[in-house]
DNA sequence: AAGACACGGTTGACGCGTCAACCATAACGC
DNA sequence: GCGTTATGGTTGACGCGTCAACCGTGTCTT
């Protein structure tokens, strides 16, 4: 055990407040958000997520792999989402022709209309919950909070493979 | 359709930024901070709320009650999750004395171990992944950020069985 | 050309979270 | 006391997310 950063003690009053306070938020936030949605439109954030990627890309389709990029998922989850989807009537699965490995998959008329209709919802929901009862600088310090955030979770993903590679032995 | 809040059109490029950024960083901080903490210590982040809510609590018991309002989840999910984590050996479940319908969940000697071996990497995960990353200003405002939106959920969630039963036709 | 390896994607198993229905007990109204 | 309703908690079914194993195809090396 003791791993790399460990001795340092417990949090500040500061941090505390901070953690506790996004944690809160976080896991009561997107739970409200996702139930909404789903009541209102039948259309899981995860749905939604795969849905409006779909929508902005040029003609509505995308390859597997871009649309693994888009949303940031594991390839599996996305296949076991895609499958369902496409049961349901929302997309549409190709096989690609520059690479017979891949996919292709396309925004039926019925996954559009879906959408189109979630977006107004979804919009308003985030307002109410969020956007609206935040000032200029609240917004704006949320942005650099998550991009500091991100970048050190960016910095980690590419060592991951390289690391676990190496740990199993080469 | 057309609810409440409806036609107050696409959000500027402010509000997009901030939220395509919370946004990214919920979902991946979660998923990290979760998925290290099963692997270096077998307990994951709901494991981790239960066992700790009750090793801060006297006698390192609680009524089920008690422990929802704690960690804020549906009593479905807290007794299925229960069941599984006494399977596992971290909680005792007994009946309850004063209430006979109730029940009370203590945390045995090996859940004690775990959540005590495991309190150091998730405090070393979260600074190294939040609270390191962020200035005491911005530290501050992530938790006026997380108390107004807290008090915003807060002021639906009363109504919500009420307007609920409403609906239902009274 | 042949083998090794990387890559895009799928599959199956399993634990998790939600919903709705349910059970037993307690509290309330009369 | 007796029926009604509310409450604490459990259950089962079902869709979801993750992991590890897998399959077929492309790519690189020689």
């Amino acid at each position: 055990m003791a791993t790399n950063a460990t001795r340092a003690g417990a949090l500040s009053a500061r941090e505390e407040r901070a953690w506790d306070g996004y944690r809160r938020m976080q896991s009561l936030l997107s739970s409200q958000l996702n139930r909404q949605l789903i009541q209102e439109t039948g259309l899981s954030d995860a749905d939604y997520a795969i849905l409006s990627a779909l929508l902005a890309a040029p003609g509505h389709r995308l390859r597997g792999l871009a649309l693994r990029c888009e949303v940031q998922w594991e390839k599996s989850r996305l296949s076991h989402h895609l499958g369902r989807m496409q049961a349901r009537g929302l997309v549409l699965r190709e096989d690609c022709v520059e690479d017979s490995r891949g996919a292709v998959f396309q925004l039926t008329e019925a996954g559009r209309e879906a959408v189109e209709a979630a977006t107004d919802d979804r919009v308003a929901a985030v307002r109410t919950y969020l956007l609206d009862l935040l000032t200029p600088e609240q917004l704006d310090a949320l942005t650099e909070i998550s991009g500091a955030v991100l970048a050190r979770l960016a910095q980690d993903d590419p060592h991951r493979r390289a690391v676990a590679e190496l740990a199993r032995g080469v």
